[in-house]
DNA sequence: GGTTCGATCTAATCACTGTCAAGATGAACT
DNA sequence: AGTTCATCTTGACAGTGATTAGATCGAACC
């Protein structure tokens, strides 16, 4: 019989916890080097260990990038709930969280990167990742019914809105985080007022839709 | 002296044109193998030629991977213009842009990726891909003045209208055509009733960060 | 027509990657 | 003590992006 730790698996035995520290190391090399030079190799070399080291605790490469996808949704949960004050406005609360959210994809880009790419691969994830993600969808549906603007008893609406909401927030995420539109920003005096200026249209585009 | 196209740069020589033959064929292992599985190799194979041919009309991977985007933007220009009527009210025409945007992505997924996962990479496309985009990005622009909800001469509030809407159709084509959101479908009747139905809450962020 | 010249393609090669099988290590259990 | 077994290393394989040197073909020139 063996002592094992319910939370990270099998207590470990040469190394520390070697599955810790490999996801460091990833976190490392992205933020230094990039998404694409995230390598097992390089993930492996920067942890001090054989190239094949980290296959003992993930199967694949995609599950290396799965788990750091789960670590980053997990931060950007965390992120939201310090950004949005519980007890304030409800408005102020909803505009906090997507704030927030363009916000982490600009200061981690590469992380967001991988989260994203990581959700695009329909075959892999087929709840895992969905259930980090809850954290912060279900604080932004928390805030969307404070909101009031859809009844909490039409789940399909609520769900709906908040898709809308979360999707926007995507877009924005690419636009602001990823694209200059440097100039503009220099017209608007700032990035923030950019950001306040493209959401204050962000309703158009549904509005000619539903009356079109 | 020699007689060369401005188009396609110097006459073809032994390969009919390469350059040609080699983005069909990148579209092929696109289509077929999906984006991870697209590499010059492969296309080389693909196309029946050796592993360096194609480094004498890309200079790169990405070069290779930046021309397939650029043909995208075209044919979503192309496929955006099919589906707006320009004689048809503004507003039915903004709509149809957008859902033209959303369905190219869902119909062309791995292209469409490779289009944005290069206008992600900074370094590249100075202003080529984004004259490519040009095309595409002015349509919007011309349907958006025609709609009246901004006025022209304000060309920054044009421009903030132009690029909310476009990240929202961006965000739309990454929820829609990637996550299945399935069940939620089914309950409304159908994809197409799920996206109006996300569409009309598409303000609802932008109000709540405005009057919060 | 034959020659030359340069664009085009091939062959060979290098460093790197993901992945696997087989062996070495050493902590934990009897 | 000795055994067990997860952990890690070594060594290897195929596939990748990229570069080089050399073969090859086409078009222009005489």
């Amino acid at each position: 019989m063996k002592l094992t730790c319910p939370i990270t698996g099998p207590k470990p035995y040469h190394h520390g916890d070697l599955r810790r520290a490999l996801l460091d190391a990833a976190s490392r090399v992205l933020e230094r080097e990039g998404p694409n030079a995230l390598s097992l190799r390089a993930v492996a070399r920067e942890a001090g260990v054989s190239p094949a080291a980290p296959y003992h605790h993930f199967k694949d490469k995609s599950e290396l990038m799965l788990a750091i996808s789960e670590e980053g949704f997990d931060q950007l949960y965390d992120f939201m709930r310090q950004s949005a004050d519980p007890d304030g406005p409800p408005m102020e609360r909803v505009a906090a969280i997507g704030v927030a959210y363009v916000e982490f994809a600009k200061a981690h880009p590469s992380i967001y990167r991988v989260m994203y790419d990581c959700s695009r691969d329909l075959e892999a994830l087929p709840d895992k990742a969905h259930k980090a993600e809850d954290g912060a969808y279900s604080l932004l549906k928390k805030a969307m019914i404070d909101l009031g603007v859809v009844s909490s008893d039409q789940e399909v609406d609520l769900e709906l809105a908040c898709i809308a909401a979360w999707c926007a927030a995507h877009g924005l995420a690419e636009m602001v985080g990823f694209r200059q539109f440097d100039s503009l920003k220099a017209k608007m005096g700032g990035e923030k007022a950019f950001l306040a200026g493209v959401l204050s249209h962000l309703g158009t585009f549904g509005q000619a839709r539903n009356r079109g």
